[in-house]
DNA sequence: GCCAACGTTGGC
DNA sequence: GCCAACGTTGGC
């Protein structure tokens, strides 16, 4: 899952009350699809960070809610501001998302260089979902052999 | 700031 | 249903 670090940076959900923050501001069908269809509580998460000066993993997350309805399509004063959305029929879902762990960075140029993720959505030419899985054996190349345990 | 790639919109 | 125009994403 892809957050602007300006907006939502790993160290904001690690302060926030249960190191939990609601994904808001998802505007893209498959991405939210994905969220509102796919996703399960406990669920495996890499925390990326987008859009900043070293973009890349910069944690580990975990679903925390199935999805509900994306409270920010109905605030006015909102950049996520959807007047097309209703709350009978909410068009905007997102999930709760538990940081687990701070990580060193694994920049984006690194995830390019491993033989082991060439297949990943993340990484394909024009990719531009912000939600989007990760295959088992993705996950547990970064998060066994990338993520350098402490200690 | 540039620009490739993509998703959405809307006229037809 | 097609597709041009437009807006956005996101790395560089």
């Amino acid at each position: 899952m892809k957050s602007e670090p300006d907006e939502v940076s790993v160290d904001d959900a690690l302060a926030a009350s249960l190191q939990t923050v609601a994904w808001t501001g998802v505007r893209n069908y498959q991405a939210r699809n994905f969220m509102r269809d796919s996703m399960r509580i406990g669920d495996g998460v890499l925390f990326y960070h987008s859009s900043c000066p070293q973009p890349g993993i910069a944690g580990i997350a975990e679903v925390a809610s199935t999805a509900y309805p994306d409270p920010t399509q109905f605030d006015k004063k909102s950049p996520y501001y959807d007047p097309q959305s209703d709350q009978e029929h909410p068009r905007w879902m997102l999930v709760d998302v538990k940081v687990t762990q701070k990580t060193p960075l694994i920049p984006l140029s690194t995830l390019r260089e491993q033989e082991e993720l060439v297949d990943m959505i993340l990484l394909r030419k024009g990719n531009r979902l912000s939600v989007m899985p990760v295959t088992t054996a993705e996950w547990n190349f970064i998060t066994k052999k990338l993520i350098k345990k402490n200690g």
